[in-house]
DNA sequence: CTAAATTATTTTATACTTAAACTATTTGGT
DNA sequence: ACCAAATAGTTTAAGTATAAAATAATTTAG
């Protein structure tokens, strides 16, 4: 189950570091994380100063908000990426704050249906536009087309790792 | 203290989303955390599985990998980008697991110096090793002037968050 | 030379996260 | 019809994360 091809001996260019091999792709991975962060920590605290709400509980309204008819309950963990134990607790808070509905399907008693409110609708809408403009704030002085191209190679590194993952 | 420069009427050309404006920064946001978690997910899961360990604590180690005099406390902090509070049970572990030792400085009493364990050394070599092994498999199909192109472009996003921040 | 401000770190309260075990329900094979 | 396997969701245990309050030691100002 060889993941990982054999480390060329790169011995001519490595630099000061002896670390070896793979350096642009740990170095990769380190931006991609340092810039991540950054901007979570500073979408998370504007979340919790103006609206006192968090980003996950965000993550689900914005799920819900394109889906009118509401979502089967196990969709959620498959789009967020998270665990579903995850969602249990967040989606209980969302209901018993009135932002979403959950309702047992009549056809599968395994399965629950969860929908935003009218209210919840409204709120996520003030959210999300002001999480727009933080973003654009945050990201004012990248030109767009260097904006553009970033969405375009992401997504290609998205799609190199999805595959990846998929071989192994 | 305007943050955002005020949206400008784009009424023109907006696709079928009413979104409004900012769909490029955020799309961009999303890709890039959706990058992130699914990198983060793979190699907390290898972490665990091959070495029972996390990230968190890799990366403390890591940290000190690089100071063979050791750090003060408070720098950790600062260099992973995570709250104080958070660090001290993992270090609090760390020091029981004899990776790294904890000593008080005798020139300042409140400051304390963290030092990697000939054993943190090692255990931490041989799983920065696998870490930069699992990231190029991640990556082994993104190409080579793609990562590095990618480094650049991310280091100058994050400068530019920083400053945006900064002047928040 | 002491009171007040500052700094380093820990503690507390709340929330998120995963993996794994568990419950309830449905489905498919016999 | 029955029972084993699969599926949807919750619960539990351990760990990670933040913000904010508390503690302790040091420095600074008067």
């Amino acid at each position: 189950m060889a993941l990982v091809k054999e480390p060329s001996p790169v011995t001519a260019k490595d630099g000061p570091d002896q670390d070896g091999e793979y350096r642009a792709q740990t170095r990769l991975w380190l931006r991609l994380l340092a810039c991540t962060t950054l901007i979570e920590g500073e979408l998370r605290r504007r979340f919790r100063e103006e609206f006192d709400f968090t980003m996950p509980r965000f993550d689900v309204l914005a799920q819900l908000d394109r889906e009118p008819s509401g979502l089967v309950l196990g969709e959620l963990p498959k789009r967020l990426m998270v665990s579903a134990g995850n969602l249990t607790p967040i989606v209980d808070r969302l209901v018993e704050d009135g932002y979403i509905t959950r309702t047992p399907s009549t056809l599968d008693r395994r399965v629950q249906i969860v929908c935003m409110t009218v209210e919840g609708r409204k709120a996520f809408r003030r959210m999300a536009k002001s999480h727009g403009s933080w973003l654009a704030s945050l990201l004012a002085d990248v030109p767009q087309e260097r904006v553009n191209g970033l969405i375009e190679e992401l997504d290609e590194l998205k799609g190199a790792v999805r595959d990846a993952l998929q071989k192994s």
